[in-house]
DNA sequence: TGTACATCAGTGAACGCGCGTTCACTGATGTAC
DNA sequence: TGTACATCAGTGAACGCGCGTTCACTGATGTAC
């Protein structure tokens, strides 16, 4: 071969590496093929030696984004006390400088709402990190069974996304902050509360 | 004039209610000009005798969305007792209904974090609907002092986001039931509490 | 070890296409007389 | 009331541009001898 053994998936990762952050700063389709190779120091020709089509790509960033951030939420996790794990990662998420940071942040409001509208492969692709986050999660749930855990994983999960999303609709200045407080209290209180119960059924709506 | 004096009125707000349903549905790039303008019954062309621009469509499009949510949670609230309001909304939010209809539904979810990416004016505008939906939600709030039903306010609306956002990436099976199920029953048992108190103040991380 | 050859990651021009936007034109209707 | 004219919402061809993708080629390096 042309170049060392390891050449090709080396150059391969850091393609994806530089579009898993591009990608989440200007959204799933607010990036080029050029511009994402020239972000690697490539020329934009050999994309298809390393991938099948630009969707390919956006979905193996995506999973190396939603890796980095489960690997993130172990390294902090490790670095406290086990009481303190959960109050740590639902902190860190509804941060100021996550907020600021999109690129180096959690796909799931910077790009959830647009992956979940692409085809059938990609979503699923997206569904099965999600699912695995939320596992994650259920492992950080103080104090409960594992059941109630999970739910209250998702809810938690849900709760920090949409804050996030948001924060971000309202900028960076006041009501930005605001919105951040009040979603990280929430997210820390819901999480000590009584495993949540099911509503009781209620009639259908429109 | 050449057509009665509201012709031209009329088939502006054609446009902005149409295209408002396929920007929902496609996101805020997946639709063009020329499509919207079909949608409406005409010509790409008489495009710009109505909008500045495309951008422009989307503030109008994106805005006349958001009236719509606020004006059916009126309309939901008023056909119940003002003890069931609260838990109306959130349950008709967070439906497979609404989930299976993002085109008629909540643009947060839908648009939040593409709107988020455009320009500053784009954004203000949806952080202005934004604010409104807050304090909207205040209302609807019972058994609190408006400050903490203000806070209460936010964090519900992140959660019923949150969750609808996960439930679309999570498809229409059973995890999207699940996160659906999850969700809800957070967001009705978070505004039965207590007001959320602070958390105590934490070091800053990374 | 040194030389000739084969490989293939990466280059850059070119493609077809769809987009947002512009513009000269049309023709149905309101207005003036 | 009837006729001629003015208006302007809407039409459709055309524009420049950037996109995803293709492809013939290059040249640095690994391999065979």
């Amino acid at each position: 071969m042309r170049y060392s053994r390891e050449h090709k998936q080396e150059t391969h990762d850091r393609i994806v590496k530089k579009a898993s952050v591009r990608l989440r700063e200007k959204g799933a389709h607010g990036i080029g093929v050029a511009d994402l190779m020239k972000e690697a120091g490539l020329t934009h020709g050999g994309f298809y030696a390393h991938f099948d089509s630009r969707e390919a790509l956006v979905i193996e960033a995506f999973a190396y984004a939603m890796d980095r951030s489960m690997e993130h939420w172990r390294k902090q996790s490790d670095q406290v006390a086990p009481e303190k794990q959960f109050a740590q990662i639902v902190e860190t998420y509804l941060s100021a400088l996550h907020r600021d940071n999109p690129g180096h942040g959690c796909s799931i409001p910077a790009l959830g709402a647009e992956i979940a509208r692409e085809s059938p492969k990609t979503r699923k692709a997206f569904a099965g990190k999600l699912d695995e986050m939320l596992e994650m999660m259920t492992d950080f749930i103080p104090n409960m069974p594992r059941k109630a855990a999970r739910k209250q994983a998702i809810a938690t999960l849900a709760t920090m996304a949409g804050t996030m999303l948001l924060a971000r609709i309202a900028g960076s200045g006041e009501l930005s902050d605001e919105v951040l407080k009040a979603g990280k209290d929430s997210a820390l209180e819901g999480a000590k509360r009584e495993p949540v119960k099911a509503a009781p059924a209620k009639k259908k709506q429109s």
